[in-house]
DNA sequence: AACTGACTGTATTTCATTTTCGGTCAATTA
DNA sequence: TAATTGACCGAAAATGAAATACAGTCAGTT
């Protein structure tokens, strides 16, 4: 059997991005990695930027992934969600594409990279949408906007995981986990 | 009686600073706008840096005077919070300063506009967290972490006032104060 | 028919030169 | 003689022209 050339071209793409982020991976690059002429990319994706889109289409797969695999459907709402939500950064933040295409944004604003990240982020927020969808369904949850609940939700865990290290010590997962729980379900209201 | 050269330095520099940004506004500059030898400048400020937290801090100080001025001790916490931060977030796009600064740490990430900009953030926390402290005293609120509950107040409201909009229509400011209190306030667990 | 890589025009990088700017201090002013 | 000034300095940044690198093409090869 001949081998597989789109297969080796998102293989190639894949490490090449996530080595060396998009604007540093050129198509030559890439070519070269995968044992494959110029042009034969072009014959599976039209530009550069169709070939970014596959391989973070596949990034966004791998994290739904791990998301499902956290998933359980005998666990309360709030305590699969904040399961979800510390693995999905956790994976990201190891993720190496993820790494480099956010130091990209952060270094030089690379106008794909930006694109590439919030496109992920909503990847994100529609699975954490669906879930809160389920959850108001079984009363588990007061009706509300789904959508602005998940954005609501993954802003609040990234401000208490990530923004707040910047200028404090850094909050453990469980303190993570009893803050949300405070603020987001219960609330600060007295009883 | 003689004229007051610090005064003129202090007014010239606040001019450029909102004017032009951090970078862009020059000691030359300054001095010419003040009417004043360049040298005079570094007999009451040690450097550029000096001058511009003298000047942040004018800025951070007109922000508190403006939110002062929205408090009422007769009205609950979540009614002065909602009109506080509104009204913050309201002055901070509306002044030069301001303005200009989070331009420049956008386009060009001047590092002593980012330092700026997040003394002014750590002021609005530092305000509120002296308010949620009262309402925590008054028994309005649940005793809570009051540096992490006005952090994450600030960062909520942002989100919905601010974030949300880059890729949604924007929320009334009535709907922003809905969502707040049922978020925060409230909680989503059924009662 | 599938694949290749030399080729092309544009965009980016490089680098030597010029200009700008923060800060100093000897001269000047009042 | 204390306060004020602006010419001056070295370091840093802007400039621009020449060199290079790149995405995408296509005539030629397998």
């Amino acid at each position: 059997m001949a081998v597989d050339r789109r297969k080796l071209i998102v293989e190639a793409a894949a490490q090449s991005f996530a080595l060396f982020g998009y604007k540093a991976t050129t198509m030559d690059q890439v070519a070269k990695l995968a044992n494959v002429g110029k042009g034969t990319i072009y014959t599976f994706f039209s530009n550069k930027e169709e070939l970014f889109d596959e391989i973070m289409n596949l990034l966004i797969r791998e994290i739904k992934q791990v998301a499902d695999a956290e998933y359980d459907a005998d666990r309360t709402f709030f305590d699969n969600l904040n399961r979800i939500l510390h693995r999905i950064l956790d994976f990201r933040e190891k993720h190496q594409l993820a790494v480099k295409l956010a130091h990209e944004v952060r270094d030089m604003g690379t106008p794909k990279a930006i694109e590439g990240l919030n496109k992920l982020e909503e990847a994100i927020i529609g699975y954490i949408q669906a879930k809160i969808q389920i959850a108001i369904d079984k009363r588990e949850l007061k009706p509300c906007d789904p959508k602005i609940t998940a954005f609501v939700m993954l802003k609040l865990y990234l401000a208490l995981a990530s923004e707040w290290q910047h200028s404090h010590e850094a909050l453990a997962k469980e303190k993570i986990a009893e803050l949300f729980k405070l603020y987001l379900l219960d609330g600060l209201t007295m009883a």
